[in-house]
DNA sequence: CTGAGTCTCAAACGTATGTTTCAAACAGAC
DNA sequence: GTCTGTTTGAAACATACGTTTGAGACTCAG
């Protein structure tokens, strides 16, 4: 049982191709041939494709699950019986992910790049797999936002999430061509935890917004009811 | 020159195939006998695949684009030399996507979907068409974002300008589904042109949220500079 | 009617994919 | 050293893909 380093190695290439092309259009021989192993080894370790993908997802959803709840137990510890407030809640999360523990350098921009990438290429089954695996941790996120904004309809707190899902996952998911424009653009160079934390702000207000905004300006032919 | 339907009927077909799967996970034969014509005809209409994903774009992205130009148009004329505010700027946009003539009652979802998936999985090429054909009214409305918010910084307005897109992209692309879930958890039925009203308010408290807002609170382990 | 141009059709081509096979190499236990 | 179970290697397999081909049907001007 030598215990050898294919299986990381493997799951190491097919991590970064993954986040830098997608699931249909990263081929199991650009896997291998990055990970300089044979190409058998991926199904006689994995067995498909597919359970390659959920192998990756688990590699780093599974601690950063995990960290999430401790995050979530310390931030309900410290507020003793008291909903946490939506920015601490937002907070939570935001570090959680931040802090990581993260292989190489541009860990959490693959780790976001493959979130967003879980949701929006979603092939069934990995959001079968998703859900199935990691539902808790959502669930506890998604009663937080319930407890943090008592002032919203359901239905408005409902498309508000999805809101701020979006903003996330999108902006997070791309993060790395963003900040190359942002670099052309203007010269500025900019982290993930930067990005996380002009995030936050622009999620919180969304959030919050008035419900008096709803309504559209004069002479506008959208109507909401 | 019988000025067959075939061309209409691939683009018909391929449109919601692409929409429903994405660009790489549907093949011509399924679009081709989606639309009962022959695989070939896709070659001979278009000539590549490529081609037909750009020609299903031009076709609801060229009445779009000069919609948007007069609605842009009125709203420069209605402010007489003042420019529109953030809401109005945010109204016109909407209001020209939900308002242009739909083929079919999942028009909008479709063109929403679309949208979406032309910045997820944009495969270079289709970036590029993208680009070089439509980047005028594109830059029409960053030029009126950025006259309806001069108190931002360059560099917080581009990211706003990110969340928002990501925030309009992942919902509209997914708003079928989305709207399926909500029916399904609260009994509650929600139209597109609902979640546009949802939308627009939130987009807009975020984009003027409070730069106090950007210090995480105390005892954060995240810092912004 | 004829013939050039336009379009459709079934079939095949070349390539790439995920998966399987099976022999060889390797490890550690006895 | 031998044996047993585990891992690797090169090759092949079956399938699906985008694209091309060439023959046949159609339209319509001359």
């Amino acid at each position: 049982m030598a215990q050898s380093d294919t299986v990381d190695r493997i799951l190491d290439a097919a991590e970064e191709l993954f986040a830098e092309r997608g699931f249909s259009e990263t081929s199991l021989r650009m896997i291998t041939s990055k990970a300089k192993v044979n190409l058998a080894a991926v199904n006689y370790h994995f067995g498909s494709k597919n359970a390659l993908i959920h192998a990756v997802f688990a590699r780093f959803l599974t601690p950063f699950s995990s960290t999430l709840e401790t995050a979530f137990d310390e931030l309900e510890e410290r507020c003793a019986g008291k909903p946490p407030t939506l920015n601490q809640t937002l907070w939570a999360l935001t570090e959680s992910a931040v802090r990581m523990p993260q292989r190489t350098e541009k860990g959490i921009s693959i780790f976001m790049r493959l979130l967003g990438l879980a949701y929006t290429q979603s092939q069934g089954h990995l959001r079968k797999f998703l859900e199935d695996e990691y539902s808790e941790p959502f669930s506890r996120f998604m009663r937080l936002l319930k407890e943090a904004t008592p002032q919203l309809s359901a239905v408005d707190r409902y498309w508000r999430i999805q809101f701020m899902l979006g903003a996330t996952a999108f902006t997070m998911s791309s993060s790395d061509a963003l900040i190359d424009i942002l670099q052309n653009k203007i010269g500025v160079d900019t982290t993930v935890q930067e990005i996380a934390a002009r995030l936050v702000p622009f999620l919180a207000a969304g959030m919050q917004a008035e419900d008096a905004m709803l309504v559209p300006p004069a002479g506008s032919k959208v109507s909401i009811a």
